[in-house]
Formats: structure tokens, C-alpha cells, sequence
DNA sequence: CAGTGGTCTAGACCACTGG
DNA sequence: CAGTGGTCTAGACCACTGC
């Protein structure tokens, strides 16, 4: 490596990084890299379950040292989208790995551990195009009248139903998508997502209420009118805080409880 | 730095780490040191607030270069336990910061942001020493029958009660601990505690579930009863996963809710 | 065995803070 | 200005994987 600290940002071309504020348009070499990174990851330059190149190619790649890439994959690392084993290489994150399918679904047993009552039963209830309302046109960063995917499944446990959920997609991204291919699934919805529809779950943001069972979530979950249900509301979102996806699930929480850690 | 990579744990005094499996008692220097820096915080060699030595200062004291150390604090930070602040300092981190006000407090209001309702308004019910019953004494890794102190509060927001709290703590850390003492405490109840008993509340599990409104809830609340309410078990732990806390919650979801962000 | 990520070092320079 | 954390480099060696 030529010890050329002096122009340390030639080596990275026209790393433009939108960031808002009037602070000096500067950041440091390990981020850049790191956007660098994750738009290979958006673009699909490398797909979910790959290996990526190791540390030293991407580092001569970039002309930087293996540490400042090092730096750049340990953040993606941390935020879930790659993910690194030891004398094999780096890979890109994937929602069909058994370690991380309870990332996105807090629900837990009662009495066991997430995923001890093995996989949970879809039964998809229905899945039609319709327009966006304002609301949901809102969460989806549309606009009011567009077109979205709406679709409709309760989850079972141990041939019990305890979720149910409505789910509104943008109808752009999601060509193709149907009731048959959605039933046919088998795995985390998310995990086809990524491999048909090449849209990946990044992050998401919960809404949580208890909230009285109606007429309809009693009948499809076979409970007593009013019965007190978990309400949460969640945003989906891809790379870019792109949000990608609303869901809106009622958890039965007389049999599980909804777990989450605080630090 | 002496060159002697033979013997990198001559450095590193009596470092047992608890490991349980069978495999290599064998760590990474910069967790040795992270284990070493997490004693002192445990023993209180440096309070809540204050600043640590100097990354160089360690290093020298502990015989390892200035990166091993930078990545056990590096650690140490991502666990909220040390703040680093450039040209300051690192300090070790307290309850009391404006910015984690909310990280143990997830109720936002429908309107608005975190903490956009001003401080909490706390009315402490009671403050009384019991005996742990066997699910109180399990939950803090006690025995059944030992001394607990169990208090309850409501938490008001610009005027309207939004969660009882029932909180049973072991008696013997918090000696002194009075109804008087939490009525007379601005701010976090977790600040109180790592100023006064030297306890600091590192982490939490929370199991959270939809339960109608008892008569005690409908009333303290000022709600009706049946009323679904957010049902949050909390236990929280301090450094070494020691539990120090049972918290049970009822909070009102009509005009909050309680946000979680996956990722 | 070669190739990968994981650890550790030593030294350079930068950006920020406070006296 | 000196002292702090933040970035970057270059090179060494270790631990794990798979051929």
C-alpha cells in the first residue's frame, strides 16, 4: 500500500453520502467503504446466503487498508446484514437461517423457548390488489389510491390459532405475488421475499396496544368477543429506510407472551 | 511495549472467566480486559458519572497496546455500560442522561416523541416490606420467605394515569429504601438506585401481554373495568446477570403505546 | 496446505475538549 | 496548548475451514 495519507478520499469514487445536515460533508474512510458495501448489498450485486469477497480483495478493491474494511463489515455485521464465520468468509444475511427466525416474530411459548413448538401453521385467508387508503398509502411512503397487496393469515401453534394478521404491500415491488405462492411457502415470509422479490427486511418498528377482539378476530381465532389481544402495528423496512412493508398482527396472549429485551 | 507474544496472559492477573462449557479456557486478551474493566465497574471503583482512565493509561497498566483496550471498551460501550466522548473522556454510564431517559421506558404517546409530554408525574401507593412469596423469590434468585421490599406506583402523564407499576426488589441491597425516599425522587427510579444503593439496572427481559382491567387497575387508572391493558413483566438485572428487580406494569394503550424497534 | 476471519501490536495523524 | 478519543495503516501471528 503506497503511504499516501495525504489523499485518502481518492481512493474512494464519488462516495456520495446524503447526509442533510450543513455538517462538513466529510466522513471517515470505514464509512464510506461501509456505503460502498451496502450498495452492492441493495443492488444485489451479491445475494442473501453468498459469500462476499474476503477482507484483503475488497480491501486492494478500495485501496485501503484490511482493517478499515474490517471496520466497515464489523458494522454491517452488527446491524445484521452480513454475517461472518471464521475460515470460510463473509456472507450476506438471509431470513431462512433457523438462528435468527424469531428476530422478527417475539411471540414465545408460555412454558418453553422461541420455536419449541416447531413451525408455526399458515393458513393465508386471503390476498387481493387493491388501492391504497390514506393511511396505509402514508406508512408505505405512496400515495393515497396506489396500488397495494393486501393480505390476510392467521398463524397456529400446536394446531392453535394465536395470530392474526393483515399485511399491505406496495404492488410494484411485489409482481407476481399471490394467495398460491404465499400458501406454498414454506419458512419465514420474509425469507421468500428476499429470494422471489429480491426485497430485503432490515429493520422494523412495533406499535404495541391491547386492544378487545371484534367479531371478526374472534371468529378466525376462535376466542370470546373482547377478548383482551395484543395490537401490534409494525412498519417493515429494506435498505435506505425504504419502508416496505405494514403489518398489522393480534396476538392471542393467554398461551404466549410477547418477549422483549431491554439494553 | 516489550515484544513478548509468547506470553500475551502473563499480563492478565487471575482472570477466571465463568465459562461453562468444556471448551479451551482460553479467551481473547481484549476479553480478559473487558472482564478486568467490568469488575471495577461492579465494585464500584468507578461511579455512575465518572470518567475512567485514559485508553493509554490502561493500556500501560495492564500491558497491552491501546487498540486491545479500545476494543474492550469498544464492547463495554455497545452494552451501554461506558460512554465515550471524544476529547473528554469515557465515563461509566448512569440512568440520569437526558438521551437514555426512555431506554427502559418504551410508552410514547400517540402525538408526539418520547419524553414530548415532560417528566413523568409519580405517585408512590406504598412501600412495605414482605416476605418473597415462591414466584417473587424466583424471579430475583431468591428463597421463598426472605425480605423483599414491594412498592406501587401510578405513572401520569400531563395529568391522566397511564401505568401502575408493582416493583418488588430484594431487601438486603437496598436497605434504607423508604415510601419517602421514592416520593422525594425526580427522575428515574433506576437513578435512585445506582446513586443511593449502588445498583446499576444493566439490562432487562420483559414479557408483555393484552389482560382486562381488574377492579384495583380500573380504579387506580381511573379507567373501566375490563378495559384491556398492557401487562409488562419486567425483570431486571445488574452486572453479572444477577436479577435485581420484579416490576409488573399495567399501562393504558388508548392514548400511548409501546414502541419496540427489531433490527 | 492455502485461504479465511480474529487478534494484537506500534505508530501515525486527525478532531474535539478544555484550560 | 496538552490530553482525550477516533481513524488509518502495515504487518505479525492465531484459529478455523476445507481441500
Amino acid at each position: 500500500m503506497s503511504p499516501a495519507p495525504t489523499s485518502p478520499t481518492e481512493a474512494s469514487p464519488a462516495v456520495s453520502d446524503s447526509r442533510v445536515s450543513i455538517a462538513p460533508s466529510f466522513s471517515p474512510l470505514y464509512q464510506q467503504i461501509k456505503g460502498l458495501l451496502l450498495n452492492s448489498l441493495r443492488l444485489g450485486e451479491w445475494k442473501p446466503g453468498e459469500v462476499i469477497p474476503s477482507e484483503m480483495e475488497l480491501a486492494t478493491r478500495f485501496r485501503v487498508s484490511q482493517g478499515t474494511v474490517r471496520k466497515a463489515i464489523d458494522d454491517l455485521a452488527l446491524e445484521n446484514l452480513l454475517v461472518r464465520r471464521q475460515g470460510k468468509g463473509t456472507f450476506v444475511a438471509t431470513h431462512s437461517e433457523q438462528q435468527v427466525q424469531f428476530r422478527f416474530l417475539k411471540l414465545v411459548p408460555n412454558n418453553g423457548n422461541p420455536g419449541s413448538e416447531g413451525p408455526a401453521h399458515r393458513d393465508i385467508i386471503e390476498c387481493r390488489r387493491c388501492s391504497a387508503s390514506a393511511e396505509v398509502a402514508r406508512a408505505l411512503a405512496l400515495r393515497s389510491g396506489d396500488a397495494v397487496l393486501q393480505a390476510r393469515r392467521v398463524l397456529s401453534f400446536l394446531g392453535t390459532p394465536a395470530i392474526l394478521e393483515d399485511i399491505w404491500l406496495p404492488a410494484a415491488p411485489f409482481q407476481g405475488l399471490t394467495a398460491e405462492r404465499l400458501t406454498s411457502c414454506q419458512g419465514p415470509m420474509y425469507a421468500l421475499f428476499e429470494t422471489e422479490f429480491n426485497v430485503r427486511m432490515v429493520r422494523a418498528d412495533e406499535k404495541i396496544r391491547a386492544e378487545p377482539a371484534t367479531e371478526i378476530h374472534a371468529q378466525l381465532l376462535k376466542i370470546a368477543v373482547e377478548t383482551p389481544l395484543l395490537s401490534v402495528e409494525r412498519i417493515a423496512y429494506t435498505y435506505k429506510d425504504v419502508p416496505m412493508e405494514l403489518r398489522r398482527g393480534y396476538y392471542r396472549t393467554d398461551t404466549h407472551y410477547y418477549h422483549n429485551r431491554l439494553s
